[in-house]
RNA sequence: GGAGAGGUACCGAAGCGGUCAAACGGGGCAGACUGUAAAUCUGCUGGCUCAGCCUUCGGAGGUUCGAAUCCUCCCCUCUCCA
């Protein structure tokens, strides 16, 4: 290939890089280093971290393993890091609280299920994973002391969860100070030559560049992408319960889509979206211009994402469903019958039932939404929170969408 | 090591001897309304054999007819000083 060729090339795949990211830390390192590889017809090494203590994904996390994929596609070798060691160590999380510390089966478990999740965006049998104990075990106390020694505590505090908890009187325990020098070194350890991440994760990302350089490597290059919110306009995140999980059934993925804020819409749309959504592009123009049908337009991000996770079946079942059901306040059609015994006297009180089945999670709750008209028995309301139901079937709905069809004997 | 502040329900935060299952806000749930599981409004938000009872305010004891509230010891966090 000539030296022309070679660099429009590379100008391409920096552009895919580039595209959707917040920032590009390094660009220009990286290009001499790009094209070199081309000429080589050598992948550069693209890694990506994962927490290993919070192994569901969810789509804020698609954002970024959306760009991995691209980057992929372009030849490159995606490296799954699975911080395993940082896991057992315990690490600063969002919630500016200490986490736990998890032990070595939970953190195998749950990669597992992780890289599992992956698999659904990433051609996970051309990516390396890898786990940080392979040579975090390995490294001595010198050897962590002197990594220690390429760095000083004024600049960690100027991380800005840190800074943050510093300055509001929070405590910060000194090995959550490691934890960017672990992620560093792991990127000397695997030789990276790009880092992704969300944002949240710049001051460690750059600092495996500065840690890089001192053990004679040349920096990575760093891509930073926006964090989705969660439904509720918080961080997304499994312990606020505002996620949407790629494992949702498709029922509770499209509802959990719809109950965004219009506001958040554009946000979701703007971050998720790809190549086959093109359909949807008039849509969110329109709503963007204060013209066309919001709901038009989240019904149709809400199929879009449970089709890229479930299938368009899927989409098309849940579209369904949440019409039915949820706006037409019709019973889903194909709810399976459950059994239940009945008491010696043969019947059973309402609430009894109700808390066997699962429909509430204790009878105080259930005698409240009694008294609030949420209980339905056979489409009837029920009033007395006292009822008893003789053998037989019946339908039972607690609010909007707590369905079972029970048969008592 | 010394001095001070603090640990309250899912989260944040009031309460500082009875009227406290604990104000208020957020979240969650429900009802109404709607374009919707948006927004808005209203209600609920420890458990139970529910007009009553039981367990909860960092942990363990104690004072008191009665404690989240007072005392003792312990654990944890923050600040200042050394």
């Amino acid at each position: 290939m000539s030296k022309q060729v070679l660099e429009r090339e590379a100008a391409r795949q920096l552009d895919v890089m580039r595209e959707g990211a917040v920032a590009f830390h390094g660009e220009e390192d990286l290009r001499p280093r790009l094209i070199a590889a081309l000429k080589e017809q050598r992948p550069l090494r693209i890694k990506l971290g994962m927490d290993p203590s919070a192994p569901d994904l969810h789509i804020g996390h698609t954002v970024v393993l959306n760009k991995l994929r691209r980057i992929q596609d372009l030849g490159h070798t995606p490296i799954f890091l699975v911080g395993d060691f940082t896991a057992r160590i315990g690490d600063p999380s969002g919630k500016n609280k200490t986490r736990p510390a998890l032990n070595a089966d939970t953190v195998e478990q749950n990669a597992k299920t992780y890289v599992e999740q992956v698999a659904r965006i990433l051609d996970v049998d051309n990516a390396e994973v890898r786990f940080n104990s392979e040579w975090m075990e390995g490294l001595s106390s010198a050897d962590i002391v002197r990594l220690c020694s390429h760095y000083t505590v004024a600049r960690l505090l100027e991380r800005d969860d840190f800074a943050k908890r510093y300055r509001a009187n929070e405590p910060i325990a000194v090995h959550e100070f490691l934890y960017p020098f672990v992620q560093s070194y792991d990127s000397v350890a695997l030789r990276a030559d790009v880092e992704l991440g969300g944002t949240d994760q710049t001051f460690n990302l750059l600092m495996g560049r500065e840690i890089q350089r001192d053990y004679g490597q040349p920096p990575q290059a760093v891509i930073t992408l926006p964090l989705l919110v969660g439904t509720d306009g918080a961080k997304m995140s499994k312990s606020l319960g505002n996620g949407i999980g790629i494992t949702d059934p498709p029922d509770e993925m499209f509802g959990k889509v719809m109950s965004v804020s219009d506001a958040l819409m554009l946000e979701y749309y703007d971050l998720l979206h790809d190549d086959r959504w093109a359909a949807l592009k008039p849509l969110r123009e329109a709503f963007r211009g204060g013209e066309g049908d919001p709901m038009e337009f989240k019904l149709g991000l809400a199929r879009a994402l449970v089709e890229r996770f479930a299938g368009a079946e899927a989409a098309r079942e849940a579209a369904d469903h949440f019409r039915n059901v949820i706006q037409g306040k019709q019973t889903p059609k194909d709810l399976e019958e459950v059994r239940c015994e009945t008491g010696p006297e043969g019947e059973i009180g309402l609430l009894e039932l109700l808390e066997r089945l699962e429909l509430v999670s204790s009878r105080s709750e259930g005698r409240r939404l009694v008294g609030q008209g949420a209980v339905r028995v056979d489409g009837e309301v029920v009033a007395d929170p006292t009822l008893r139901l003789p053998a037989g079937c019946f339908l039972l709905k607690v609010g909007k969408r707590r369905f079972a069809q029970v048969r008592l004997s």
